[in-house]
Parts: structure tokens; sequence; C-alpha cells
DNA sequence: GCCCATTTGTCCGTATGTATA
DNA sequence: TTATACATACGGACAAATGGG
């Protein structure tokens, strides 16, 4: 499978659609630097403009992180705390905000958890290590 | 409050916290329109380039979505369908994958909620409109 | 239905700054 | 210190979608 200039599927995301390929194929392990970026853009023969704009949809979906001067890697998977929420609750899910981001050392792509509790304030946890033990 | 060329925060960050400072002040209401991408990039002397990688961090943070050919707007709010889950259930939060991002038709910045429960298949949530009503 | 102006999307280029190893 | 790699910022050009007339 290559890319094909021509398709009404943007370069881009067709590259960003490979590189998923060859990472779900277990090709880079997780906490695995993926190629360079000129190294991505000469192997496929594309510009690094291209090369980011597939990294940043592939960041902004949590497969992979990038670590500025380092390189991209696939998404290293955190141990999971798993936080039980007793009794009636609401539970939704939203990106953080950048003040949120800071404080909770959250990488591109990664969610949090909200816990919503009467008369109480409302949790909010990073989804990439957490999972929320809810019911009986 | 303006912008700074000097700063060690970047013109694309400096905009986009003027920008979301605008929207969490109801200058523009959800649904609303923002000025064009070019309109910004003259109003605040920056490149159409540095605006772009300003929204873009406004979409990737659930702030506003883009529509192409007719601009972008403040996110609007849906209804939130409560979704009740009975019994105990694990609860994790992420970002869809390319499939369930077509499927589910998410905009940019939506993650989604999982709910695992004992012998059941796992549930996939929209989390912009959704929210769980879990224990007891 | 068609045309047209507007707007965002894609792709390329260059240059410089900053973090990492 | 040096080399590599990613980040930021500018520019231009054309494609594709939208919306109004």
């Amino acid at each position: 499978m290559s890319i094909d200039p021509g398709s009404y599927t943007p370069i881009y995301r067709q590259l960003a659609d490979l590189l998923r390929v060859r990472i779900e194929a277990g090709e880079f392990a997780p906490g695995e630097s993926l190629p360079s970026e000129t190294r991505i853009a000469q192997e496929y023969e594309v510009g690094r403009d291209t090369v980011r704009d597939a990294l940043a949809a592939l960041r902004n979906e949590g497969a992979i992180i990038t670590v500025k001067g380092a390189g991209s890697q696939v998404r290293p998977q955190h141990d999971v705390a798993v936080v039980r929420v007793d009794g009636r609750a609401r539970v939704a899910a939203r990106m953080p905000s950048s003040a949120e981001k800071r404080q909770l050392k959250l990488t591109d792509g990664t969610p949090v958890l909200v816990v919503h509790r009467e008369g109480r304030d409302e949790e909010v946890h990073p989804a990439d290590r957490t999972q929320l033990d809810v019911g009986d």
C-alpha cells in the first residue's frame, strides 16, 4: 500500500492511515520512536508539513505522543488507577481546558472523565490513566 | 490585552487565549460564526497559518467547530441524552478511532465514553451528547 | 440549476527558535 | 558543544465546499 497523489483523500490523511496501520501491526512498540519527520517525508516523498499534519492527526486521536527535539513515539500505556464511585452519580467526558491540561500533565489527545455527585465537588480524572468503577 | 511577539508564549497560543476569552465572554454565541481566518489575521496582524494553528487548538479542546467553506463557530450545545447504567460497570473515556468518528459523526475535540459491563458488549457513547447516570 | 465570491483545506517552500541527546 | 529533531511563523498557490444571488 502506498500514497496516491491523485486520490480524493488528502495525502496527509493517507499518510496517517499508513502510519496507523504500521503502529497497529506492532512495527513500533509503545514508547518506541517513529522515524523523524524529515525521514518520513523522504520515505513517502511528501513535504515535511504534510508529515506534520499526519502526525498531528495521530496525536489528536491519542495514538502517539510527540516530544520536541526527541521525536514521536507510540503512546505508552499508563498503569490504570481504578477509582471507585459510590452511590448515584453523573459521568461525562470532555477535552481538558488548557489549565487542566497543564495541571494534570495531559498529552494531546487525552480527554478527562468528569464525575458529578449530589452535594460534592466535581471530580476530574485524566482518561489515559483512570477508569471508574461504578454501581452496586 | 494584545499580542506580544517578543513573548516566550507562541503567538498562536496567545491568539487562542485571546479568542477563548472573547468566546467565554459571550461575544460569539454558540452556533454563531467567528470572523474568517483572513479577517482574524488582519485584525491581529499575524499570518493566516498562525490563525489556523490557534483555531486548531480551540477545535481540539472542543471550544469551536469548523466547517469547510463556511467558517468556525462556537461549539453548539447538543441536547444531552442521559444513559442509565445499571449494576456494576467500568467506565473509561478516549478519543474515537477514525472509523468511530465517521460513524458517530463526531467533530474534532469530541471524546467517547466507554462502558464495560460483565458479559455484555462494550458500549461507546459520544461525549458531546451523552451523560451516564450510574450507581444505586 | 448555475455562477460567483467567500472561506476553509491542502501542499509546498523558507527561515529561525528551542529542546533533546 | 554539536548535531538532530520538533515548534513556530511567515509566504504563496491551488482545490474544494459553502452560501447567496
